[in-house]
DNA sequence: GACGCTTGTCAACAGGCGTTGACAAAGCCA
DNA sequence: TGGCTTTGTCAACGCCTGTTGACAAGCGTC
């Protein structure tokens, strides 16, 4: 990621890359783990050129969550397939299901009270809402929130269990098997 | 809470006072965010008592964890009940929900790495397996972690709201009853 | 009453944080 | 070449944090 030798002058580029670089630790660590001088680093750049390009640490966060896009990611595919296929990508490729990076951040941030209070409202209108909206016919507000938090609740599971859910692999299979059914009832109606 | 005039000087009283704050203090805010002098504050005692008393910071989170208890408050009752029981509790009562501190207090450690760590030991041994083992049949691992993650799946939902799900009281209600037989299937086996 | 142990307070420290303003270097234009 | 803007670095600031050691006050005991 860090390239040897000074970094060329290209402040697009440079914003650029600072961007993916905190939308990168944003996802991976909470909003109070990640430092300025973290991404800096990842850039290879200095931490004060951040807050000359974003204004404060809020902003970046800011910025880094809206340049995740919407949760279209989730919803490609075929509808009828939907229930094994992200419960496949739960349980065996987390980092493939993890396109929703805005949703990755989300979960980081549910501790602290200021990254949730600026989670919140980007929250209901770049992920909720766009569920919503695919999930046509009845309670489809009801079924996309029980869905959303179905979906995080087990990338939790899996945190708890120290970046697995801490079972075997035959296990895991099961997992998916069960897991498949349900996500797909509530996609279904 | 906080009682005017000096505390009277009781070690055993204020230890115990001081674990509860901190009880509360980790399960409403991530342990980033709780500072030993909000602690201190709440029992109205001096922020350097409790590193006398408990060690550090990081001893105390571990104590505060360890005297929730395991998960037993969730298996009281019917097994036949518990979809629908449960269901209504994350719903509409979450505090009374939160009779499992413990798993409070493990949600809002997800983000920060330290108190990951320190949460995963425990988080096996007091939460998911007396689950497990109240789950008696077939590919119960399986189903205590699916239970788990649906459960605090749906408290991370209810936060990203804003301290409730953002949905209509009339929502709610289809909540619970599309919620209640799912958690049901999974105690059935 | 004087001692000694316990219980609690206070001031201060070292370390980390986000942020700022002054400065250096690179490229552009005349 | 000389100036000017852009791009990036550096040192430092003020703030907040967990923790420590010195000190004060309460309480039982001789």
């Amino acid at each position: 990621m860090l390239c040897p030798g000074p970094r060329p002058r290209n402040a697009a580029a440079t914003r650029t890359a600072i961007l993916d670089a905190a939308r990168e630790r944003f996802a991976a660590e909470s909003y109070d783990d990640v430092g300025m001088r973290d991404i800096a680093r990842d850039v290879g750049v200095d931490a004060a050129l951040i807050s000359r390009y974003f204004g404060s640490k809020d902003d970046l966060f800011v910025a880094a969550l809206d340049s995740c896009g919407d949760g279209s990611a989730l919803m490609q595919g075929e509808k009828a397939d939907f229930g094994r296929r992200v419960a496949h990508e739960i349980v065996f490729e987390p980092k493939k299901a993890e396109k929703l990076k805005g949703m990755s951040i989300m979960l980081r941030s549910i501790g602290s009270a200021k990254a949730a209070e600026m989670v919140q409202s980007s929250c209901t209108q770049r992920f909720f809402g766009p569920l919503e909206d695919w999930l046509s016919g009845p309670d489809a507000t009801v079924r996309a929130r029980l869905l959303a938090g179905f979906i995080m609740g087990m990338s939790v599971s899996r945190e708890l269990g120290g970046g697995t859910f801490n079972i075997q692999p035959a296990e895991c299979e099961k997992m998916r098997d069960r897991l498949a059914p349900i996500l797909q009832s509530l996609i279904d109606g």
